[in-house]
RNA sequence: CGGGGUGUAGCUCAGCUUGGUUUAGAGCGCUUGGUUCGGGACCAAGAGGUCGCCGGUUCAAAUCCGGCCACCCCGACCA
């Protein structure tokens, strides 16, 4: 690109520090929200000039959102380098095969981008790297004297989402840090696994982000154990609980109940009733109509685990975890029984099934136990039963906590209360275990020449969603405040008046102290009125800014302001430099 | 995939119901000149649009009808 053209405006400017004056890079700043954001955060990154959408689910980084992702990137790769991990750089497409080999071809279904080479060939591009990487492995390592090994790699993943949504926090592409240890046994895989929980403590830290670790479920990747790093947020997608006594947390679809459940009001039916309910048949319409409450009601629904229907029973405010229910019954397949198949095992309709008379597998959830005159289905067409009472009028084969957690629920290790909150996943540690080692053969020799499958653990990092729950969580109604970890520059040198030239030229020594101690700084040498510039540079949201004013330079001192905090302070000119750098260096030592 | 919404200038939107006085508009942004200059200034003159695409109705379509596409929202789904 021509540099001399007409963008040199500024003819003192060299190539080298284009990227730091506000004339010089790119920075289109937005006076009005884009219609199209809904979140904090997306709403700022646009207006910003960090990212512009290109498709759905897709962001163009503008220098500034790169610089900011740079960052990231940065401290994600020198604490996986200081936990002794391997940088590597694996392909993003992928041949069909490989995952038609683990099963996952079909597992993860339209997600899965794909695209043909000109030879026909089917190719995926990769969601994850689980296969890749194994596939590495098993052609590469067969000793045990090669283990333990983590490699990681910082690479775009493409995922066809069905709502890519809320910007960059949910993309079709996206950046991931990815890292897959690799152990000769479990106690090895959980120290591997201790390692990356605390290399991602630090690194979230470092980015000056407030974040839960909660216990998660595996998903579709598969595996024992599992944490989530979540950064609390009311936009977050996932919902979890907190004990608000103890620290356990845990994502919504994990979250275990303590047994300190209330029982409901007793209703004041003593005796087992028939009543007519024609044509109610949810827990809505049976409550209204009988005037009671939903808690006093045996929700009674019919699964089919493994492809045999079994009665699962919750209170009638409670909802079924799939995941609890799955796991209690040793199941990998749990989904809800077809009408058909009610009307078969029960001998009513959908919304009549009771436990009373029921002759199938029954599970109930502890709640239901407390109830101790309750209303449920008669099995039986527009009929139900009140004054049911669990223990007399039936007996599940198993009582579990088979709910899902509600905000006021017990918390399962201590006697305090949950309290459901909603987060944004920024990372995601599993054991996996030999899901894939043992798919795809890949296994390693041990002192006695004995084969055994590589135990493995997966660990990610969404590196756009680092940026985006930072600012989710902090930003203001004039715009981002970033952390000094992750702003894209760390220091805004605010000239007022760019065509004052002793104002000029101290707004210039300024900024190549700065530079030459270190600190990333932006000059902003546009000739603009001062308001202007100050919302722009609010609304960017840099760490620090030093305004350089004619009142200020007549009594020898510039202005410096933290964003974060409402008063600015005054230093003396010649001190201005050194002091920012120190204030600066001083608020990245507490992040580290 | 189901339900809803929106596509008009770089951005935010009006105009569409009731087709023709609209030669397609406003504010912001942009260009030029002037005045201003510590919290999004003012005046003047400009540049900028196949009204998402294709077809239909009509003497006449941004406006009515049909189809398609894109984007957004709710749900389902999902690291």
């Amino acid at each position: 690109m021509d540099t001399c053209g007409s963008r040199s405006v500024n003819k003192k400017d060299g190539a080298e520090d284009r990227a730091l004056r506000w004339t010089q890079t790119f920075i289109p700043t937005l006076k009005e929200d884009p219609a199209e954001a809904q979140v904090p955060s997306h709403r700022l990154m646009v207006r910003a000039g960090l990212i512009r959408q290109l498709v759905a689910g897709a962001y163009t980084y503008l220098p500034l959102g790169l610089r900011a992702l740079h960052k990231a990137i940065r401290i994600v790769r020198e604490e996986m380098d200081r936990a002794g991990a391997l940088e590597i750089l694996m392909p993003a497409i992928h041949p069909a095969e490989l995952w038609q080999e683990t099963g996952r071809f079909a597992d993860y279904g339209d997600t899965l981008m794909k695209v043909r080479d000109r030879k026909g060939a089917l190719l995926v591009l990769g969601p994850t790297h689980e296969e890749v990487v194994t596939d590495l492995v098993r052609n590469h390592i067969n000793s045990y004297r090669q283990l333990p090994v983590i490699f990681y790699q910082i690479q775009t993943k493409f995922r066809d989402e069905p709502r890519p949504r809320f910007g960059v926090l949910r993309t079709r592409e996206f950046l991931m840090k990815d890292a897959y240890s690799f152990d000769v046994d479990v106690p090895h895989l959980n120290q591997s696994y201790e390692r990356m929980y605390q290399a991602y403590c630090r690194i979230f830290d470092r980015c000056g982000l407030k974040y839960v670790v909660v216990e998660a479920e595996s998903g579709p990747i598969g595996g024992e154990a599992s944490h989530e790093f979540m950064v609390l947020a009311d936009t977050g997608e996932d919902a979890l609980v907190e004990c608000e006594r103890c620290r356990y947390a845990a994502n919504l679809e994990r979250a275990e109940i303590g047994e300190g459940d209330t029982p409901p009001p007793a209703l004041n039916e003593k005796q087992l009733r028939k009543v007519h309910t024609p044509g109610r048949s949810t827990i809505e319409q049976v409550s209204g109509f009988l005037q009671c409450l939903p808690q006093q009601m045996i929700k009674t629904l019919i699964y089919l685990a493994d492809g045999e229907p079994v009665a699962v029973l919750v209170r009638g405010d409670h909802e079924v975890n799939e995941n609890k229910l799955r796991r209690v019954l040793g199941a990998s397949r749990i989904e809800l029984a077809d009408p058909d198949t009610i009307q078969r095992v029960t001998g009513a309709p959908v919304g009549f099934a009771g436990p009373t008379g029921l002759r199938l597998k029954m599970l109930a959830d502890r709640a239901v136990m407390l109830i101790s005159s309750g209303v449920t289905g008669a099995n039986e067409a527009d009929y139900h039963l009140v004054g049911v009472q669990p223990g007399r009028d039936f007996q599940p084969d198993r009582v579990a906590d088979l709910r899902v957690a509600s905000d006021g629920d017990s918390c399962p290790r201590c006697s305090g209360t949950l309290r459901l909150r909603r987060g944004i996943e920024i990372g995601h540690v599993f054991k996996l275990g030999t899901k894939y080692s043992a798919k795809l053969g890949a296994n390693y020799l041990d002192e006695k020449g004995q084969s055994h499958p590589i135990i493995m653990g997966c660990y990610g990092i969404g590196i756009n969603r680092i940026l985006a729950a930072l600012i989710e969580t902090s930003y203001d109604a004039k715009g981002i405040i970033w952390s000094v970890s992750l702003a894209p520059y760390q220091v805004l040198v605010l000239p007022l008046n760019v065509a004052n030239a002793e104002l000029m030229r101290t707004a210039e020594r300024i900024y190549r102290e700065l530079m030459e101690q270190g600190i990333e700084v932006l000059l902003d040498d546009r000739d603009a009125r001062a308001g202007f510039k100050f919302n722009d540079a609010d609304l960017i949201g840099l760490p620090l800014r030093v305004v350089i004013g004619e009142k200020g330079l007549q009594r020898g001192e510039v202005e410096l302001k933290w964003r974060h905090q409402a008063q600015s302070f005054t230093v003396p000119v010649e001190q201005a430099a050194s002091r920012a750098a120190s204030e600066i260096r001083s608020a990245l030592q507490r992040l580290a």
